[in-house]
DNA sequence: GTGGTCTAGACCACC
DNA sequence: GTGGTCTAGACCACG
């Protein structure tokens, strides 16, 4: 379970475990079926409580991503490849909107914009392929 | 003052009146030394509180964007060329390092990434120059 | 035994077959003193566990449907016709006393109401007699 | 805001709000924008815990039947009148399809199943019309 | 063992 | 005042 919380961040605490194990299971890194750990077992290895857990866990089902059979355990739910595909560009293209929006606001050019992505892009994946 | 509130969004009042005022001073179209409405012009004009408003202006005064001078009103403060640069792009680089972010998280590569981003521009920005 | 567990319900799996061998039982599919499988038989048909059929078992024997003589196995018991009568439709009345109460929530009038379940009968029963 | 609360039924408390709050809502009995009582209030209302009422707010703003704005207070979002009709209809509907299938289970009759049905109206109806 | 519900109580952010 | 998050801890139902 690669999931790392940031302390420091604003962001909740169930609100960042979210947005990682929707990427897992979106990118296909957790695959259908697979059983993810007991809410207890995520809770002490996230050094968080049983209810964050379990309300990261409920979320993601209502959001049809996971399944969780009482007595059994939490499975990650079959997904239509198509709303897969959807979900796992729909977070960074929104966040790629809230982006463009805040260089209109400060009335960047296209250009501008597309050279500050390059560095972005440059600074974040470096190092990584 | 050309400034929206968008009642849908989960973003606190303050903050997107804060976001969208910063943006119209450190792109410079509002003057340095240019008054702004009184606390609670603005506030009528955006419908929202005056403490909303008060904490807007309060804010953008600690980060020194903005002054008041006592029984005339709020003005732009004077800013040097150089911060002013850095904070018009700030906004814009941190928001592009989080969708950024966001794409890592579900494994896109960076030929993914530059063609949505593309296309989020291409949507965006289509008739406005 | 047509037994049919469905995976997606949220319906506990116990509950899914007690209500299923039940309604064999008092609609008389299953006749008096007819051989049940053995627990572990319909444990591994079901593809559940064993405590879950025993569990089943022992609730409808509880129940005066089923009886078990040691070392032979698990019988329909006898029921009186009265008796059976009754079981038969308090489940159907029930449920239906459900939907009316549903639909007294929404304010449905009497006319919505049959109209609906006209449609409803139309959908589930055709092609089935 | 009537809602009754069932101590004796095995349904969870939260469940049991819901399902009343969303019937108000989606028949048109609290009106689009109105103001809910907060949720502490509603909580002394129903003698149950803040959290339980504070997670049936948060359900049916998952369902886009409520907004909250905090600091402000919870009210009844816009909904269009499709979902509306959709909405007030839907759980009317489940249930008839659940009965329906109850009564197959046990081989009733088209006929046999709407004279009970009827009967059901007559006796859940019975001096409300 | 698993998940599901509910509680009391605390602290924070927003208006 | 409002809602939002998080905690610890209890008890129940399911397999």
């Amino acid at each position: 379970m690669p999931i790392h919380i940031n302390e420091q961040s604003a962001e909740p605490l169930y609100y960042q475990i979210e947005v990682q194990l929707r990427a897992l299971i979106v990118s296909g890194q957790l695959e259908e079926g697979a059983l993810l750990p007991s809410i207890r077992e995520l809770a002490q290895l996230l050094k968080c409580s049983v209810i964050t857990v379990r309300r990261v866990y409920q979320d993601l089902e209502n959001e049809g991503l996971l399944r969780t059979k009482q007595g059994t355990g939490t499975y990650v739910a079959r997904i239509e490849q198509n709303a897969m595909d959807r979900f796992r560009l729909d977070a960074v293209t929104e966040a790629l909107e809230a982006a463009v929006e805040a260089g209109k606001l400060v009335q960047c050019t296209r250009e501008e914009l597309t050279k500050l992505f390059q560095e972005v892009l440059d600074r974040k994946l470096e190092g990584e392929r």
